[in-house]
DNA sequence: TTAGAGTTGATTTT
DNA sequence: AAAATCAACTCTAA
């Protein structure tokens, strides 16, 4: 989704006269159930800003709707291509749908180029440099093998001009109009062009709903730059002490504190009327930095190749190497950590059959979850009764991102802290709402969270009121995204049901009636849970892992 | 076999 | 704010 850095554009406009971009909608992730409003909506702008950004150099974005297996191969016929370039896709469902695609441009005597530039590395590349060719399940390890394989690659610069979309000769194959090029594609193109939101069968949204970051290529590569260039940002970035409440509360500091009492301005109000607002003395951020999260918020860029990982890594790289030389946090916990977590992941989701599963995982532990329907149903809809859990859960639902602490608290609390649901129910939410939802990160980190893989010390559990808490004291992110606890007093905003009735009366928010009860007692459940991991962790120690099983039946989305 | 490390715990003590 | 304590997991390297 990108002109920078891509090898495949690049390959497709070596020596051509006619280069036809092409993006294909594929129904298979434009299903409501299956697919959340806000990813649908990042990735149409993502598009718009595509076919800008090849209008610049000459060119336009080509929108087909239909299946890939079927479309592009009659495509390739149509228009007598004599190559095809597309990029290198390393999860199961691209597999199989590129496999087929190469097997009928095989067939048709064409050339065929797809190169990897999505990961730091070619997958394959590091993948037979594992021993066994195994992934290693810890990070340290992957390190070493990554350096093994000398530095990332730099990225593909990026062409000035692409060759003419249609041909200047009146080729029947090339005509003037290209609508015309795709109802030549009969019935295997169901349309074409960038759809709306309601075309896809969704609710248009609000502006000030959602992501609050546009997508695309161009609003990606400004927020890349715009977070490198905050140089104490980057040199003191460690992930794990990022704040999961922070939502504009370095906007919040520039107006001098807002949790102590007094008058309270909205900030963001507060900052359309003083645009000349700035945080520190040499930090010239826009309003767009000044809400921002405490992490980069890049990952949904990542996500649909907006901003590429080489082109991330190599910025960030000159600049830890000159300016930030010897003054920066280091990984894993540093920013170039983050992207070298995301390698691992992708590279263990790839040497890994069944990553996205308990069963027939080699690396996953078994655990004899549940698939407790009415669990499942409380949490994914914010109705646990912990207003931290349910508050993070209501900010997923809303703007289809959370803060990755608040995804481990609601992961944990899920799977082995609260409520041993099955780690692959909450996979499948996140899987459909995030805009950054991504196969190998998303179920690498949900098998981390519930000690399936990676992480095994599944007595550490986070508190489904200590840990919001820790970091928002006043429980303002709480209130923003539980209104009903808006006037909640301080002591009892992360746990309601402590609060006196006549306390509860006078916040407007009685639970039971405005707000649930806890639907379990952490401390009794948190405890049951630590058993029944250290019960599958005896089993499995013993050779009786295989012996486990979930209970009950896997969930269908949408139904 | 064993010591030490492991991005992100909670709580109490210093 | 940092360290100790709680209990005790796996993986890696020696």
């Amino acid at each position: 989704m990108r002109v920078h850095d891509n090898p495949a554009l690049t390959a497709a406009c070596a020596d051509a006269s006619s280069v036809i971009p092409v993006f294909v909608l594929d129904p298979w992730f434009m299903s409501p159930d299956r697919v959340g409003v806000n990813r649908v909506r990042f990735l149409l702008e993502s598009l718009k800003d595509l076919d800008e950004n090849l209008k610049a150099k000459g060119s336009k974005l080509l929108v087909i709707h239909g299946d890939p297996t079927r479309v592009i191969p009659a495509a390739l016929r149509e228009w007598q291509c004599t190559r095809l370039c597309f990029e290198k896709d390393t999860e199961p469902y691209a597999l199989k749908r590129d496999t087929a695609v190469l097997e009928l441009a095989k067939k048709l005597n064409i050339e065929v180029h797809s190169p990897s530039s999505h990961t730091l590395y070619d997958l394959e590349l590091l993948l037979a440099k594992c021993p066994k060719k195994e992934p290693p399940t810890a990070y340290s390890s992957f390190l070493k093998i990554a350096s093994s394989l000398g530095s990332v690659p730099k990225p593909e610069p990026t062409l000035s001009t692409i060759p003419v979309l249609i041909d200047s000769g009146d080729s029947k194959y090339l005509s003037k109009d290209v609508s015309s090029l795709v109802e030549m594609l009969g019935s295997c193109a169901t349309g074409h062009g960038i759809p709306s939101l309601e075309q896809l069968g969704y609710p248009s949204l609000e502006i000030t709903e959602g992501f609050p970051a546009r997508g695309g290529e161009t609003e990606g590569l400004r927020r890349l730059r715009a977070t490198l260039g905050q140089k104490n940002y980057v040199a003191e970035f460690k992930k794990p002490s990022t704040n999961p409440t922070q939502l504009w509360s370095r906007l919040t500091e520039a107006f001098g504190g807002s949790s102590s009492g007094g008058t309270k301005m909205n900030p963001f109000e507060a900052a359309k009327k003083n645009s000349s607002v700035k945080t520190e003395p040499n930090d010239n951020v826009t309003l767009n930095e000044l809400m921002a999260p405490a992490t980069t918020a890049l990952s949904p860029y990542m996500k649909f190749g907006c901003v590429s990982a080489r082109t991330f890594y190599w910025e960030l790289h000159d600049l830890l190497n000159n300016e930030l030389k010897g003054k920066h946090s280091k990984p894993p916990e540093s920013l170039e950590g983050q992207l070298l977590w995301r390698e691992f992941y992708y590279l263990c989701a790839f040497g890994t059959k069944n990553f996205d599963k308990m069963e027939g995982n080699r690396i996953c532990r078994q655990i004899p979850w549940t698939w407790d329907e009415e669990r499942l149903v409380a949490w994914e809809q914010g109705k646990t009764g912990f207003p931290w859990i349910d508050a993070s859960m209501h900010q997923l639902k809303q703007e289809g991102w959370m803060h990755h602490l608040s995804r481990h608290a609601v992961a944990c609390f899920l799977t082995r802290g609260d409520l041993f649901v099955h780690w692959e129910a909450g996979a499948a939410v996140f899987d459909r709402d995030l805009v950054d939802a991504d196969y190998a990160l998303n179920n690498g980190n949900w098998m981390w969270l519930s000690c399936s893989c990676f992480f095994y010390q599944y007595f550490r559990v986070y508190g489904p009121v200590s840990f919001g808490k820790k970091w928002d004291k006043n429980g303002d992110y709480v209130r923003k995204y539980l209104p009903q606890l808006k006037n909640m007093p301080a002591k009892f905003v992360y746990e309601p049901w402590l609060a006196p009735i006549e306390v509860q009366r006078k916040a407007g928010c009685v639970v039971g009636v405005d707000y649930p009860h806890p639907m379990v007692d952490h401390a009794t459940a948190s405890k049951e849970c630590i058993e029944k991991l250290a019960s599958a962790y005896k089993a499995h120690k013993e050779g009786k892992g295989r012996e486990i099983k979930a209970v009950g039946s896997k969930r269908k989305l949408g139904e």
